[in-house]
DNA sequence: CACGACTCCTGCTGGC
DNA sequence: TGCCAGCAGGAGTCGT
């Protein structure tokens, strides 16, 4: 379900709920998702004070003095706040329990995360799973000119590269469709072949797009809500992903999809070259 | 290292 | 109406 406008929303709407708050405790409803819950998590941060809520990529980041608690929402996760009294329904796997609120985690297909990281073994940006990630679209280091040095030696299509991470992150299925068809690039193109100047236009492409994903509340294609219960509009913004067969918004021209890495892909075959 | 296939899991949709 | 294959917004892991 989300990217990283959708991530972004989501800390933006639980952060003032969470910010210098005290935990009270947590609720465990399943020995983990993705992997085992952290080891006594109650233990580690109920009564300690929660510093600051961050994002890096699509995880965020939780800060207490001695630690970062890293959630991860994955394919179907969701972050609710509610009323202590809130019953618990199906997939709800997680809860941090606030004096007078909850944070609650949804996540059917479990392919999210909660993991812990102690503050003595660095900032939580060394952990194993964001050690190697891409820098931040919408941080000053990212550009063109980025893109464009760090693709000289991958032959792979600029889709899956965009998809993985290592670049850039946060620029998930949808965005990197969007964010192709704004740029003009056939999201087939393998990335070494693409050169500074339209790389400059990708990196317009991608900051623009996932800002006005932002500003719209993310997309809401099937079930995405912000914390507080409200639906993303960008995906009435959209001009190729999930619109295979129907016409390009500026040609007329009809709308493909292929697979590329076991994942669709939509372009405009016209407007993409 | 780069690359591609496979994997985790539940729920919904579209075709019969 | 029921059934079931296929696909869904992510990304770690493994084999080459």
């Amino acid at each position: 379900m989300p990217e990283l406008p959708e991530v972004e929303v989501t800390r933006r709407g639980v952060a003032p709920y969470l910010d210098g708050k005290v935990v009270v405790g947590v609720a465990l409803r399943a020995e983990g998702l993705r992997w085992p819950f952290p080891a006594d998590l109650a233990g580690k941060i109920t009564g300690r004070t929660i510093r600051a809520v961050k994002r890096r990529g699509k995880y965020l980041l939780l800060e207490f003095d001695h630690g970062t608690l890293i959630v991860h929402l994955g394919m179907s996760g969701h972050l609710q706040i509610l009323p202590l009294s809130a019953p618990v329904k199906k997939h709800d796997h997680f809860d941090l329990v606030l004096e007078d609120k909850l944070m609650r985690l949804n996540d059917p297909r479990r392919f999210g995360a909660v993991l812990w990281h102690e503050r003595g073994k660095g900032a939580a940006e060394s952990h194993v799973l964001l050690s190697s990630l891409g820098v931040e679209p919408l941080g000053t280091e990212f550009s063109g000119k980025l893109l464009y040095r760090n693709t000289r030696n991958r032959k792979s299509a600029i889709k899956q590269v965009l998809l993985s991470g290592r670049i850039v992150v946060g620029v998930g299925n949808i965005y990197a469709s969007e964010s192709l068809f704004q740029a003009g690039i056939n999201p087939e193109t393998p990335a070494n072949r693409i050169g500074l100047a339209r790389y400059e236009r990708l990196a317009q492409a991608i900051r623009s797009i996932l800002t006005t994903a932002i500003e719209q509340g993310g997309s809401t294609l099937r079930d995405f809500s912000d914390p507080d219960g409200r639906p993303g509009y960008f995906q009435n913004s959209r001009f190729v992903y999930d619109r295979a067969g129907q016409p390009c918004l500026i040609c007329g021209n009809t709308i493909s999809q292929i697979r590329q890495g076991q994942r669709s892909t939509f372009f405009c075959a016209n407007c993409q070259k």
